[in-house]
DNA sequence: ACCTGAACACCGTTCAAGT
DNA sequence: ACCTGAACACCGTTCAAGT
């Protein structure tokens, strides 16, 4: 039966976390689709077509509606705390962020890459200025909490067995998210 | 004039660092170098081969022949401030690190990466043992530092601008040095 | 409106033949 | 020992033809 942009494009989205922007390829996924590659040509121009709508797709599941559910939870505290646990769940979940990082040479990637970089990072220094960082250093604050969530993910995607006890895991993001608090506050 | 292994494993590992995995990629090269595919394939038995020699060459550079030159340095602190120093200097230099883990669902990548991280993890620790601290600590305080090297890194590829000034880029790694140091240490 | 199927160019791989 | 050049399979792209 008939398929659409969105179908295309959530698969794409699934290669993409696989196998990278290489990944996004029109006769694999149309297999994997049970269609063929005319079909694809249906719905999108060329593959660039398909490789924009999926760096849009991610843009709007990985930042924007988790700030929103983020941002739902109205303490600041509790929003930084979510967002600690969330750098090593979430990497598990999938690697699409690596993908597009790894693929940051290719223009459409970095236009993606950055505007997505920015919105975190105005994000995490709106928290902070109403954590009552001082406004001069709420962007430092800002830049260290995001490297240090970006550097989790990446840890635990290059090492996934690295901690060997569920013990270790939690000192590690116990001290992840203190280091993320502000001096003088105690976690959520 | 005649080509080595060596020749297309360095070409190679400029076009992994380009274009990732994907980037290894016979026919390419083989223009680059001048030269045919016919040529590649008297040097390797398969692209399969050429990506093992990649990937080992960049383990060889980016952890092993690092590793050396930090050691030389005989200061723990200076060891670790030259390593926050690293952690965005070296990004500029070559994103293959990047490319690696997004391709870590490939299982020659994940094997050179896991090593690669437990090797750094490993001198990180000694480092923070030989900074006196307590044993049990010593492997937490690796991993922290570890993956804010990771986010440091990932942060200035995903947004090579976001500091505007050459002011902030000094605070936010001085900043950093500072948290990857134990506590009661100043930074050399 | 949506899809099939055949065509062609590009890259991985093989191999017989050249120097 | 090292390389060329032709062959073939696979995927991006096009397009005429089908429902």
């Amino acid at each position: 039966m008939a398929l659409s942009k969105i179908d295309w494009t959530e698969a794409a989205l699934v290669a993409l976390a696989r196998d990278g922007l290489a990944g996004i390829a029109v006769e694999p996924l149309a297999r994997r689709l049970g269609t063929t590659k005319g079909s694809f040509y249906w719905h999108f121009a060329h593959r660039a077509e398909l490789i924009a709508a999926t760096l849009e797709l991610w843009e709007q599941r990985d930042t924007t509606e988790v700030i929103n559910r983020i941002q739902a939870l109205c303490d600041p505290r509790e929003e930084l705390a979510a967002l600690g646990a969330g750098a090593y769940a979430g990497a598990a979940r999938g690697n699409a962020h690596a993908a597009v990082v790894a693929a940051a040479s290719d223009p459409r990637a970095r236009t993606v890459l950055e505007r997505v970089t920015r919105t975190r990072l105005a994000f995490l220094e709106r928290l902070y200025t109403e954590l009552c960082v001082a406004a001069g250093q709420a962007g430092l604050q800002a830049r260290l909490a995001y490297a240090l969530y970006l550097g989790i993910g990446e840890l635990r995607r290059a090492d996934p067995d690295g901690a060997r006890t569920g013990h270790e895991l939690d000192d590690f993001l116990t001290s992840a998210v203190e280091l993320m608090m502000p001096p003088g506050f105690a976690p959520a």
